[in-house]
DNA sequence: CACACTTTGAGAACGCGTGCACAAGCTCGG
DNA sequence: CCGAGCTTGTGCACGCGTTCTCAAAGTGTG
């Protein structure tokens, strides 16, 4: 049951997926049957023009006058997304964030089962966090193996990222989500996203900077 | 003294700028006086032709022939993304998440001080976490017009996201960095960012499953 | 001073994503 | 069975961002 998208998917199409997704569970929790894009696209926070662009790459799955079957569409976007299965997930660097990553009950509900603690600190190998003990990064190759990790959490200094990254992707992962502050390269074929916190800061603080030093003062720039 | 850009500042180029300004503090402290755009592009993870396209927009500070000048452009670059100040942030919702952005260092560098941690669990106020304690959301208001806070970082559970923002918004905060899984609306005049962690994960998750690594099937190349 | 070499700055072409507008298609009431 | 009323699906135009390309402008050498 490969999913095979009728045109290939633009990348801001996918990006919003997540989105409606998590719209339609909370409207099937209501036990409403349809769904019409203009309530999508509020539930999401976009436009419904988007909403019936973005659905319709998956397919016609919407039907005219009525609006989208949301079990229906549900089932089709997590199908999509590949949370229909479970994907074993490893956490390398068990710092202030690898820590809180851990215990994130967020990542469960999606599918995204953490079975793997990897930290460089042997002070720390063996400490029991939640229901899992951190390991070696020395057997970070064995642990990714035999869990069949294809999802990697980076979560280590700016340091020690490259390399990190260089080990899982040796070791067989091909997705990473990065929160090191480095710029980080991966091969052709492993798919990498970056998150850092400092740089949303930065990013809000120049927005911040035109509308006028200290919050007081009224906007005049629109943003994102 | 050019206070103001000279022409408007594409967004895209200003989600740059931090990955520049991180790349010529590195520079910087290798005592190496100008950077061409090629090796800024390369220790910055992009292509050259777009770092100068992105630092024109600010001003033309590069010499022909020669390079930039890192100081002079850190210094530029910090002045436009509001690096020359500190920014007083407050952290709304001490969770796991909250503890660990609390605890985090990578702020502080920046000139973001985290100045408040609010949390709507009673049993946590006056928890002492770092060199501060938590307060309680009834003093939110309070406790951002005392420390003059213009960011806010969310950090709550979804269903407090929206009313945690609004009342952020109503003390005054005018930028906002959203952790919560969850649709979050601001007024006009207010910039929020939004970080979604398993977000991220699930657009992984596509791209992973597009690339045909079924989850018994080992690892494709590997190049490195 | 002239010339070879380097590197920036920007004009122009292109591609992707967004939003508008509307025809196509469904439901339902009479 | 027809027409009114919705709502989807998509063609199209537009704007933003990226990339290519090259003239302009600097350096260094003999």
């Amino acid at each position: 049951m490969t999913a095979s998208p009728r045109r290939r998917i633009p990348e801001a199409t996918v990006a919003r997926l997540p989105l409606y997704y998590r719209a339609l569970l909370e409207t099937g929790e209501r036990q409403v049957a349809t769904i019409s894009s203009e309530r999508l696209a509020e539930l999401a926070g976009v436009n419904a023009a988007k909403v019936r662009k973005d659905l319709s790459y998956l397919g016609s799955y919407g039907t005219r006058g009525v609006g989208y079957d949301v079990e229906y569409l549900l089932h089709e976007i997590s199908r999509e997304l590949g949370l229909t299965r479970d994907w074993p997930v490893a956490i390398v660097g068990i710092g202030n964030l690898g820590r809180a990553l851990a215990n994130y009950r967020g990542f469960g509900a999606r599918g995204f089962r953490v079975e793997a603690l990897i930290d460089a600190d042997h002070a720390l190998v063996g400490h029991q966090i939640g229901e899992l003990a951190v390991v070696s990064i020395d057997d970070l190759d064995r642990v990714v193996r035999e869990h069949n990790i294809a999802i990697g959490i980076l979560a280590t200094p700016a340091a020690a990222a490259q390399e990190v990254a260089d080990r899982l992707v040796a070791a067989g992962v091909t997705s990473i989500l990065n929160f090191a502050p480095a710029v980080c390269s991966v091969p052709e074929g492993v798919s990498m996203r970056k998150v850092d916190l400092a740089i949303e800061l930065q990013i809000l603080s120049f927005y911040q900077l035109r509308r006028g030093a200290s919050g007081a003062t009224p906007p005049r720039e629109r943003t994102a």
